[in-house]
DNA sequence: CGCTTTTGTTCTCTAATCGTTCCATTCATG
DNA sequence: CATGAATGGAACGATTAGAGAACAAAAGCG
């Protein structure tokens, strides 16, 4: 899938994501790749793009982030043995519904503390406006619990997950905490650790070593159905 | 399904891109098979595409990717205890169900106080999984405002609101006050009056006689993006 | 607000790698 | 021997890669 240089690119590109929550510049990139100037990088970064293991805001400094990583490569950087991250999988190819602007994803079963994402129960479904998603792979999730309830999301909600290895300082992210405890959750970076921030003010934030989390996505979208 | 010597190229694309995340060139598959040209390589991938054990980008450099592999062989690779079922090694591709369970419903403009949705009617519309919505005739409304954000509701969010001229106690509706300003609130019932309740803390409950309040719909679904 | 620095974008050239194509050749078979 | 399928070979064209420079767009700062 990936030429040599690309995977290296890729490779860097995690591993800095995974240390310091900070996307390199294309100046430390070429650093990195030893080349001596960026527009080499810009074309890596064009075809990492294309082949959608990353993704970025143009025209935005440090905005890239990692979709998903190739097979054998560890996405885990440098860290210890992780579970193997949902993302590592191929995607599945999601094609829009003819007609209508609409996408069918699975629906992964709830999410709440201390239970890993269920098993998959049957192969449900959600059929999804695209304007909610964007690119990527997604899947769904019914949200059970109030820890996020500050933040409009309401036990019963369904999230629209995308599937992604990283995310930003402030997004909220399906983090799997200790391959066990898969939670929504506001992911923010203090120092050397990861915090958990729920958004609900009877819950505490978490602090957790970087090894311990691995997020599995971020929320791209809500449902919400009121009877 | 395959003959010998797609099979022995199809084992040895997955283990390279196992264990180096890298695709094979053209003139490595040569050489792997030991062929002493490209063209047969060609042809072979060719083959492969077409039955559907391999996709790519064509004229791109090692944009190979493996789709699933013949019965037998493990497609996953070093198989770590993968406790997600759902992440199937190589999952299949999966068409979408020609999804008829959708809605196109129209967009009415934006909810907020002072301006009556008929205002800003353009021709967008949404299109909506059934399943959120149920009978009856439906519009959505792009939320403005904080005034329902402690019922999850918050600015920027897509209100799927159902046609209706009623509404029970305790439902949030469409409500246009006194023909003028329509806004999404509480329905409540007090003695002869009735109430329109937000949902903060920093704004104050309304009252008004019956006649002067027109319910236009109520809430039935509630769309909401991340960036 | 204007200025500077950082960062990303684009362009041109050059070279090497890589994929594609067409055609001749071989080989097994009937 | 004819035939079709697989193979080999080589020319060709496209992509990838490296370098350098000029430019444009954000971010920071006083």
């Amino acid at each position: 899938m990936l030429t040599a240089k690309q995977h290296e690119l890729l490779l860097f590109i995690n591993q800095r994501l995974d240390e310091t929550g900070i996307s390199p510049s294309f100046e430390e990139m070429k650093e990195a790749l030893d080349l001596k100037s960026k527009s080499g990088v810009h074309r890596l970064i064009g075809a990492l793009e294309e082949r959608g293991f990353i993704r970025r805001l143009v025209n935005r400094a440090r905005a890239l982030e990692v979709m998903k990583m190739p097979e054998g490569g560890n996405a885990g950087g440098k860290n210890v043995a992780r579970f193997a991250p949902m993302t590592e999988s191929k995607p599945q190819i999601q094609i829009p519904v003819a007609a209508n602007d609409v996408m069918e994803i699975p629906l992964h079963g709830k999410i709440a503390a201390g239970v890993p994402i269920e098993a998959l129960e049957g192969q449900n479904s959600l059929s999804v406006p695209m304007a909610l998603l964007g690119a990527g792979e997604h899947y769904a999730l019914e949200v059970s619990g109030d820890s996020m309830i500050e933040a409009g999301i309401l036990d019963g909600d369904y999230a629209l997950i995308r599937k992604a290895n990283t995310a930003r300082d402030g997004e909220i992210v399906v983090a799997l905490v200790r391959g066990e405890e898969a939670t929504l959750k506001y992911l923010r970076r203090e120092g050397q650790q990861i915090r958990l921030d729920p958004a609900n003010g009877s819950y505490e934030p978490q602090y957790y070593a970087p090894h311990e989390v691995e997020v599995q996505g971020k929320l791209a979208g809500l449902l919400r159905r009121y009877h």
